[in-house]
DNA sequence: GCGAGATTGAGAATCAATTTCATTTTCGCC
DNA sequence: GGCGAAAATGAAATTGATTCTCAATCTCGC
């Protein structure tokens, strides 16, 4: 590497966030994950995580890598993946898989379970929640003898605001 | 191409099935659909549509290819791809994108919209409909102004036999 | 501060799927 | 029955997303 990753003490939380965010959860709860691990912290990753934590929405490797290589152009998409891989495995992030190719990831922290309406044109993706689907689904999945441990549910369409023309 | 793709006039029937089959209905249908824009018929193509209609479950491309390469091996995966999406795109024939990065494809005609049981150990994929999730799906939907057009459910656990170990 | 072991970035490799291109087929028309 | 334009084919190249490899660089416990 060029050089240059020496960085301040660096406490989890970061200026202008309350100390019970969930974003400063997350980098508690990562650095615990890490260090259990023996893995070890480094400038990169807590960019990418900061990065990642402080956006909305469903972010794809893409998206993430511009925003990160905005504050640091050197950091390659290798570590972008490693990193998002790390947050997945630890649960602190999902990883969704729309139809669109990419996949794409929400920060998974203090977050209820929830399902994903997606439009095709101006693929905006909202979230919704409905506690009588899932158990019509344990229900289904009971009949058949099956113990699920995930699900996906996507409903694909036309948003409000698409549905004019096209 | 080596050369060799004469063929009898071959009806869209073959042999052993009923004259009402699934199978046949499909292979006029296509037919029809091929005909209707100017495309042409080849004895790959066949080959590969029968070969595809005589299977059942959901294919994947390469195991659709090892099928049809037993039947003939100078098929190349270039013509299967290009078959099912003519399939797919004829209505036929419908993709799925199941967590395990590869299309699979199901047949499509005379049968009802349904969604799926994955197992995640034996990759059995067991076949649902619920009418009741169904219409809570179009509740949310409308709830939120949406126009939905197609839908993805699918529940990914241990089936049955799978539930002893692991 | 050392040093073992983890991490990084760049580029190569992989994997599914699509495209390109030269050659071969199909099929409407005479 | 044969022409010829347009479609289809197979092999190989290409794409796009993701993973792997590897040499150079960090990190962190001692």
């Amino acid at each position: 590497m060029p050089s240059a990753n020496r960085q301040p003490p660096a406490s989890s939380r970061r200026k202008g966030e309350p100390p019970g965010s969930p974003t400063t959860a997350a980098r508690e709860r990562l650095s615990r994950w890490i260090s259990e691990r023996g893995l070890k912290a480094t400038r990169q990753r807590d960019l990418i995580v900061d990065t990642f934590f402080s956006s909305s929405g469903h972010l794809s490797v893409d998206e993430l890598l511009a925003k990160v290589q905005a504050r640091d152009e050197n950091i390659g998409a290798a570590t972008v993946y490693r990193t998002m891989k790390i947050l997945t495995d630890s649960g602190l992030a999902s990883a969704r898989h729309f139809d669109d190719g990419q996949t794409r990831y929400e920060a998974a922290i203090g977050r209820h379970h929830h399902d994903h309406l997606i439009c095709t044109s101006c693929h905006r993706i909202i979230e919704f929640e409905n506690e009588r689907i899932e158990e019509l689904q344990d229900m289904v999945a009971r009949h058949h003898g099956f113990q699920v441990t995930r699900h996906k549910l996507e409903l694909y369409g036309l948003c409000k605001d698409c549905q004019g023309r096209r």
